[in-house]
DNA sequence: TCTGGGGTCCTAGGACCC
DNA sequence: TCTGGGGTCCTAGGACCC
């Protein structure tokens, strides 16, 4: 930003950042859950059939988010339930409730709107907040939090910002409840705010003022503590012989690029405590660009009936989230993973990960009609399955507009098909997931194998 | 037992059109 | 006869985030 003088003003920049979000919501919405070992699981979306019901909380569910009671025992986000369980044995399980948490943020993003315009909602936990009539107190880069406000020299509350993030910690307590924190890192940028913040938790306040101090900051920590730079990454600056940001500032920007085309600026700003992005305002937020669902089975499988129902019901829950939008798409992915792990050589051609996949994507006409995406997405399944058991499999789709009268057909079919779905949809939103089904999801009846005679022998490339 | 689930962005390369 | 160059669309796949 460049202020009407030509000069570049510093920015002030406050990112937000719930701890231990979906835990805490649930400790404040049930008392007897308060001060208690925690962990909330994901995906409250996909129905359980009777056999996954009976095996939920099972092997392979994660833990979403374990409360601050949990993580004193090491418990962590992304851990497998059962490896929670033999840290903690203690701890209760809580499935997640994404509407509750939802609500939640509607009620804090209303609070923070009372600071500034400039509010950008990174997840459903994080916020960006910039104050542009806000300096940051020159003298103000050292490391503060709630717990130590007598430390705060008494002139630097001339200064707003300060007084800014402790009133949203404030409000967010006494309007949300007093079990609901959150850490607030300041900056002038968003980069270094979000590094900020994660900087002390929970509770935290924590100002990088300057650049001189970024670079101090960034120092001492390793790479990838920064946002933007994860094991991928990290991984091959490490192989290039940049361990920290001190080698990372010693490598020329066109090396960084030659090595990580447009990525090497990041990284080069990133080094310097250079980062430019913009906030983008939450009523300024583009559209989506993808709709998907994915879904690991309990237990590996290789039964065409069982993938063909999982298949249509995840395609069905894109469906209706696209009519929920009034949005149509066009592009189909489907992609699975099998259950073997690669060994040896196989191993270094992944190196993302430990599982074996394989996914394709195709373009069809504009829908929102979950018959349809689970017509492209069967084909698409027969196309590249190996017959192997799988443990995963997902369908997304994007290209997506705006669904428009046009775009409907005018044909008589199509508005009775259309008519159908619409009555499904109102009686699932009244009565839950899949009250009601296509009769295909009931049937029984194989689809017949029809491969792609150009696409069948794609998956021996490598 | 041994990484779930919902997303975004970027790049490369092939097909196809003019 | 055989091939330049620009542009767009599509798909594959990698990497990152929460």
């Amino acid at each position: 930003m460049v202020s009407g003088d030509g000069r570049r003003r510093i920015r002030t920049i406050l990112h937000v950042d719930f701890n231990s979000y979906f835990a805490t919501v649930e400790q404040q919405a049930n008392p007897r859950l308060r001060g208690k070992p925690i962990g909330v699981t994901g995906g409250d979306r996909m129905p359980a059939s009777p056999d996954e019901r009976a095996s939920r909380g099972g092997e392979r569910t994660v833990i979403g988010a374990a409360s601050v009671e949990a993580k004193k025992f090491g418990v962590k986000t992304g851990m497998q339930i059962w490896e929670a369980k033999k840290l903690c044995p203690q701890i209760t399980i809580v499935p997640g409730d994404s509407d509750k948490y939802l609500e939640t943020t509607k009620k804090f993003l209303n609070i923070l709107k009372d600071y500034s315009p400039y509010l950008e909602v990174f997840s459903i936990d994080e916020v960006f907040l910039e104050i542009p009539t806000s300096v940051i107190p020159a003298n103000a880069g050292i490391q503060l939090n709630n717990s130590a406000n007598s430390l705060l020299d008494p002139r630097l509350r001339g200064d707003d910002i300060l007084e800014i993030a402790k009133s949203i910690k404030k409000r967010i307590k006494t309007e949300i409840g007093e079990w609901i924190t959150c850490s607030i890192g300041i900056s002038y940028n968003k980069l270094l705010a979000k590094l900020a913040g994660s900087l002390q938790k929970p509770d935290g306040l924590v100002i990088i003022a300057n650049q001189k101090e970024a670079i101090k900051v960034l120092d001492k920590l390793e790479l990838d503590a920064v946002c933007g730079i994860g094991p991928g990454i990290k991984n091959r600056l490490n192989k290039l012989g940049i361990f920290n940001f001190k080698q990372l500032r010693e490598a020329t920007l066109d090396i960084l690029i030659f090595y990580f085309k447009s990525y090497g600026q990041f990284l080069y700003d990133c080094s310097r405590g250079i980062n430019h992005a913009p906030i983008f305002p939450f009523y300024e937020k583009e559209e989506v660009k993808s709709i998907g669902h994915r879904h690991t089975t309990s237990h590996d499988t290789n039964n065409l009936e069982e993938i063909k129902q999982l298949l249509l019901k995840l395609t069905e829950l894109v469906a209706r989230r696209l009519r929920a939008k009034k949005l149509v798409g066009r592009t189909v992915h489907c992609w699975f993973r099998y259950s073997f792990h690669l060994r040896g050589e196989e191993m270094q051609l992944h190196l993302g990960g430990v599982f074996h996949g394989d996914g394709m994507q195709v373009t069809i006409p504009y829908t929102c009609d979950g018959l349809e995406i689970f017509k492209a997405t069967w084909k698409i399944f027969h196309t590249i399955w190996n017959g192997d058991k799988i443990r995963t499999v997902g369908v997304s789709i994007s290209n997506l507009k705006s669904e428009t009268p046009q775009n409907l057909s005018l044909l008589p079919e199509s508005a009775v098909q259309e008519k159908i779905i619409q009555a499904i949809d109102q009686i699932n939103n009244k009565y839950g997931e899949f009250t009601l089904q296509r009769g295909i999801l009931l049937g029984t009846g194989e689809m017949k194998r029809k491969p792609n005679p150009f696409l069948a022998d794609r998956r021996f490339k490598l």
